[in-house]
DNA sequence: GCTGCGCTCCCCCATCCGGGGGAGTCGCTG
DNA sequence: CAGCGACTCCCCCGGATGGGGGAGCGCAGC
């Protein structure tokens, strides 16, 4: 059975085993080919020259460059890529961010075989594919603005035990800056201090351990 | 060849394309038979009762009961079964309990095919496996003493956002207590402040997001 | 029986934090 | 150009935080 032509995918993962684990799905359908492999967004990038494959699945949390630069550093090139984030959590920044970069799919690597394959095809006939899971939890967060990234570097610097005043030191800036930063950030992520604050940003992804 | 009987394996994770990823792995091992899957802990002890698999490989992270406990409840009543845990991080808190909790390898995710395997026949073979990244790192924290039950309690609650009022309030203890079990893990932690001491003791694995 | 440690409570006090207010510059966008 | 938002700085001030000290009780291990 020569038929159509097989969706060609690359799957980009730190997790060998899992990439194992997607491999042995995709080599269970007809209409599906594994074309490439991926450990890392740097990798993606290079692979994803050499073999074209029409739809990426993508992790977010990788060494040495993440899914979501890669995935806009892809789609820069090659706008008609079909990126399909994979990943662990369900963090509204983290999948925000993923559907700005260019991603057109979202797939949480707890759901299940049939998902994922359903997924790759629906993706691949120009459908976006974003569960409902997910799409809550945007929708959720939309509303209230996001941290500007003088905020997430503030945040982050508190996060790491530094008080108003070395951050100041730190960014150049009047400690009253700071608290006034902190105040506003408080005020978007609805946290009752900084330690609350942290961990707020942390579950939403804004903030990585 | 129906030589030596095969190592008889059953897999526990929440993330069912890793156990696929596993599956695939094991599936090419002349020696190793995959005999069970689970999808949490509770399943895990009643897959356990029913196929007595020779290697149980573990996650830590999972939905209804988690692995320390899962490992704990199947060795209390199997204390021949060998369990070897498998995780995304390399926390140390959790790799002690995971230890103490009786398991008698580790393995972090990110690791190749080989060494799963020869991780799996190491085991087996009643030798225990630690690989040096794990044991560094717990060999670096077992100096410094860990934090008891009632710290841990008070920086759960300080993590999401509670004053030491607050929290006093909720222990039905005073907040000099309260102030003085942070003082403690402040010291035990190398902690500059209550979010640093949150951070690092999601670092460790003390506390869970 | 003594020691150590977890847990509890108390004192003092310098410092930090966070909420309230206002205000200026810059750059983007309608 | 007017408005908005990010970023910057300033004021005041009550309350929270954290570092220092000491002390008692109960339980487990040596």
């Amino acid at each position: 059975m020569n038929g159509p032509a097989r969706i060609r995918v690359m799957v980009v993962d730190d997790h060998p085993l899992l990439r194992e684990g997607i491999a042995a799905v995709l080599a269970r359908q007809t209409d599906i080919e594994l074309v490439a492999e991926a450990a890392d967004g740097l990798e993606a990038i290079e692979q994803f020259r050499q073999h074209r494959p029409d739809v990426t699945l993508m992790d977010l949390q990788m060494p040495r460059m993440n899914g979501i630069d890669a995935i806009a550093a892809i789609r820069r090139d090659h706008p008609a890529a079909r990126m399909v984030v994979l990943t662990t959590y369900k963090g509204d920044a983290q999948a925000l961010r993923a559907i700005k970069a260019g991603a057109t799919g979202y797939l949480l690597k707890s759901t299940l075989r049939k998902e994922m394959v359903e997924t790759i095809r629906s993706v691949h006939a120009g459908r976006r594919h974003v569960p409902a899971e997910i799409a809550c939890e945007i929708a959720e967060h939309v509303a209230d603005d996001a941290l500007s990234l003088r905020e997430i570097d503030v945040l982050g610097r508190v996060a790491v035990g530094n008080t108003n005043r070395e951050v100041a030191r730190q960014l150049g800036i009047s400690e009253e800056t700071v608290k006034a930063h902190l105040k506003n950030l408080f005020a978007k992520l609805s946290a009752k201090d900084r330690t609350h604050a942290v961990m707020l940003a942390l579950k939403r992804g804004i903030l990585q351990i």
